[in-house]
DNA sequence: ATCACGCTTGGCAGTTTAGCCAAATGACCA
DNA sequence: TGGTCATTTGGCTAAACTGCCAAGCGTGAT
């Protein structure tokens, strides 16, 4: 395989491992209506504020999210705005997967 | 936060995080053009057979994709039609990032 | 200057993942 | 039946991930 096309599938690899946990995919639907900073976060979800944190920057590191500094607070928000039809795609691979174990119990 | 939204936000990061693997976004691209055995795939990509494999499986319980024994090769395919349009986006995430890094080093 | 607040980072323990080899299984052929 | 091919699974080690606590750091108010 070409170096191009290896790291093209590493840099969308680590978009998708970044999505990958139930705590970031919240954080990700959070963050369509508005920004938030991350006590606002850190409030919704319950876990330490550290370990929010974390989830938020493997996000960023992944370039799904930004960060922006205001005062002592940091805001969060989403990079694009195509994460919501992404989330379709994944739903319908949800549907279908309930779907068939349906047919299966009949 | 509900039971509910917990089991949607847990299987679909479970899709994800299938996807979360340089490999196994390979053979998702290979599959979108047709069905492949693991014999194929694993020539192809080049790691052990067994880890093809274990990458197929993964790929299988998350619900990407499907497999169909015909004599003694396994065949497997994609499940869903919209895994490119999920790339789209992903892309498009990718190519925002290579921007700003390009802006950034002006 | 000091303190409180919001956030990030170091470090730790427990869990999961990735890759390989080897062994097991299943299908087909001789 | 024995042998071969395609695939899966067990078992192992190294690496990565997750979550928490504690410590560090910048900002703003007193």
């Amino acid at each position: 395989m070409q170096k191009k096309d290896r790291l093209r599938l590493e840099s969308r690899a680590r978009i998708m491992k970044a999505l990958g946990h139930p705590t970031r995919l919240f954080i990700v639907e959070t963050l369509e209506s508005r920004e938030h900073c991350v006590c606002e976060l850190t409030a919704t979800i319950g876990a330490d504020i550290s370990t929010v944190s974390r989830h938020l920057s493997i996000l960023k590191q992944a370039g799904v999210v930004r960060d922006e500094k205001r005062g002592s607070q940091v805001f969060y928000a989403l990079r694009v705005p195509c994460v919501l039809r992404l989330f379709e795609c994944v739903e319908s691979i949800v549907k279908k997967s309930a779907e068939e174990y349906l047919e299966l119990s009949q």
